[in-house]
DNA sequence: CTTAAACCCTAGCATACAGGTAGACTATCA
DNA sequence: TGATAGTCTACCTGTATGCTAGGGTTTAAG
């Protein structure tokens, strides 16, 4: 399972990129939009700025806004860096790579060899998905109506 | 990340498909071969026996055989059995759907959007693949020395 | 200059799950 | 009758998740 706290990034991030322009968003604005218990959210957030890809001012007026275009944003390195690798052993990350201490032999590991396909699956399609591309999936399915997600991939 | 649990069972089964032939192996065996710690082992076994998987033999000369053919026995299911849905979301189980209680609207849902596609390719891949399907893909990895993971899918 | 809005930061906390371990009991065979 | 091996119950420890509390600090507006 995605861990709320990728959930909650993944809504944030397209709520900035759809409703929030120049002007800063105020946590509670979004944690409200999306029903986001909002102290979570702040330390979400903060993580995020932290890590460059949002900027916030302080006080009155103040919030978050995007600090890189959207089409910059890869989702992908996102998961990753709120929630850890996404592979489904050490042995399958490409960016945290180990070997897994009670394996024989890892060219015959029967575990990698069978989640291996699906892994690769999965690096491709979210490395290669940007907030922007998500943003038009999610207009694309909103402009719709909702019948099938097939038809919205 | 996928939990030790159906690493280990996924192991104890292959082992049982190449090495097992009718006579009845018994869990020290397996926890040797494949460096699992028995006790753990047993508990797993038991809980693949309970659900039909495997045939167990009692006292001397006792232990584990496959009940199913490898045709018979899907890795998907097999790993739902040990470790629940194989879902990033609720909302996109198959097998234990329920709704995101955060979640505004489902048919515009930015997560969902997300990873529906690199699930649904997840579950072309595990729920295609049987037992006997794992164990060919070793046994070409294993003839003909590991190069590269691509080459064994 | 005060007040309210907002981010910043540190702590803590309840629950659940992972990944086991221990030990007694029972069945089977030589 | 002893050794081997599955069955069952119980427990345990560490770590992660998903939060909440509460203070501090910055900013803008009145």
């Amino acid at each position: 399972m995605l861990p709320m706290k990728s959930r909650y990034a993944l809504k944030a991030l397209v709520h900035l990129a759809r409703f929030g322009g120049d002007a800063p968003v105020p946590v509670s604005a979004i944690a409200q939009a999306e029903t986001i218990p909002a102290k979570f959210l702040e330390a979400i957030l903060l993580e995020l700025r932290n890590a460059g890809i949002l900027a916030s001012r302080r006080g009155k007026g103040g919030g978050y806004t995007l600090l890189l275009t959207p089409e910059k944003i890869g989702l992908g390195n996102m998961i990753r860096l709120l929630s850890g690798p996404l592979a489904p052993l050490p042995c399958l990350s490409k960016t945290a790579y180990h070997r897994c201490p009670e394996c024989v032999d890892e060219g015959t590991c029967a575990v990698r060899l069978l989640m291996a396909e699906s892994h690769a699956a999965m690096l491709a399609s979210l490395d290669q998905t940007t907030l922007a591309d998500l943003v038009r999936r999610i207009e694309r399915a909103a402009g719709w109506g909702f019948k099938d997600i097939a038809s919205c991939i």
